[in-house]
This record gives structure tokens, C-alpha cells and sequence, in this order.
DNA sequence: ACGAACGGTAAGTCTAGGCTTTCCGAAGCG
DNA sequence: CGCTTCGGAAAGCCTAGACTTACCGTTCGT
């Protein structure tokens, strides 16, 4: 999941379909990669459920698929909620050390 | 920053974290692999600002950078409201939809 | 003052995976 | 029917970076 984040290329993809659906060739066009590596990415991404793609003719479009994103968020969340909890614990407690 | 939990091992270092503030030492019992290589994930983890780290005698204490993780939040809020917006806009157009 | 613990740095190895070229199947158009 | 476009699959190259071991510098305890 945040694997397929994690490739700074696979992120360019995901922010351009952030804009509006697109086809392989469309995305490739805006990015310095073949089309083929965009493919590539998109079928990790879809294993990821962070994209969903549409059949049209020919040609595939590609979409931001809320499952994955929902899931991430999420992920962050729970985080999120973690360190606010830690961090008041922290700011009352003198600098100690427990185990 | 997404790049930094790219990284499985790092994620791993994230998550513990954010159970409580830790030392290398500490962490790197809990992960199959060795302190120093959980030393230069912290190197990446505190570049990216995701930690935070604290000197207690000769031990490293680590912690939750909010900063980094608000960041992260707020990047995938963004891309949140988008989606819902191309979503909602998808709704009304003829919906073909595949795999 | 000496030694031990903690942890960052350096150097080197080795694998994962990102990218390319090539090729092939599928769908539209004349 | 070709022929063209689109995009996924296969094969191979090659670099980034995730590890390791070894080595210091620093700080604390006795």
C-alpha cells in the first residue's frame, strides 16, 4: 500500500489521476518514463487498490479508487491519534524513562 | 517523506514508535535486522521529520515527529477532497465499470 | 582513569525493482 | 479485411539502497 507510494514516479501518477481520469498513453505523455513503465506502475498501483481502470475501446482509463485512499488515510489517522496521546503524556512527565 | 515510508523495515520503526518513545538499541531488538541499519533508517525517518530524537546520557531517545505526520495527513486530505470530487462527478456519467 | 555501553559513520556487498526495448493480442476505422 | 492505435507481457540491464561488519567518538559508572 504505501509501498506503491513510495516510488516517486508511481506518486507523479497518482497526483496527475488526482486531477481527472486518463489513459496509459495520457499519463505517460506528462511524465519522463516509456509507456510501458507506466504500465507497469499502474498495475502496482492497482494491486493496491489506489487506481481502478474503466475499458473503453481501445484504450484503458484510469481512476483514483477511494478504497485505497480511504485506507491510507486511515492508516495515518490511527497514527495521528497515537502521537496527539503521546504527546500530552510527554509534555506533563518530566524527560523519565519507564519499561 | 512518502518515500521514507516506502521503506517496510522503516514503517516498522514508524509503528513502534508510535507506541512510545524508544532507543536504538530498543528498537532494533524488536526488528530482524541490526542497529546500525536502524540507525540510518532514523537518519531517513528524521530527515523526512517523521521523528524526532532526544539525548539521555549516552542513549537516543526517539519519538513521533508531529510535524512530518501532519504533513502526510494533510497531503492525503488533499488528494481525499479531490477524489470525492472526481467521484461525484463520475456519478453522473454514464457508469461503466470493469474488473 | 579505565572500561563498558550506546549509537553514529564508513566501506563494501548484494538484491529488489524501475526502466527500456521488443513483441503480441485486442479493438476501432478505412 | 488490412493497418493502425492502444496497452499489457516478457526479457534483460543497471542503479539505488537496504543490509552487513568494523570502527570510532562520547558518556556514564566505579
Amino acid at each position: 500500500m504505501l509501498d506503491a507510494l513510495g516510488d516517486p514516479t508511481r506518486r507523479a501518477i497518482f497526483e496527475l489521476l488526482a486531477a481527472g481520469p486518463r489513459s496509459v498513453a495520457e499519463i505517460a505523455a506528462d511524465l519522463p518514463v516509456s509507456r510501458p513503465a507506466v504500465s507497469q506502475h499502474l498495475k502496482v498501483l492497482k494491486d493496491a487498490t489506489l487506481v481502478s481502470s474503466t475499458a473503453v475501446g481501445t484504450r484503458r482509463v484510469y481512476t483514483l479508487d477511494p478504497h485505497g485512499l480511504a485506507a491510507v488515510r486511515g492508516y495515518f489517522d490511527q497514527f495521528w491519534q497515537q502521537a496527539l496521546a503521546a504527546f500530552a503524556h510527554a509534555a506533563e512527565n518530566p524527560p523519565e524513562e519507564e519499561q
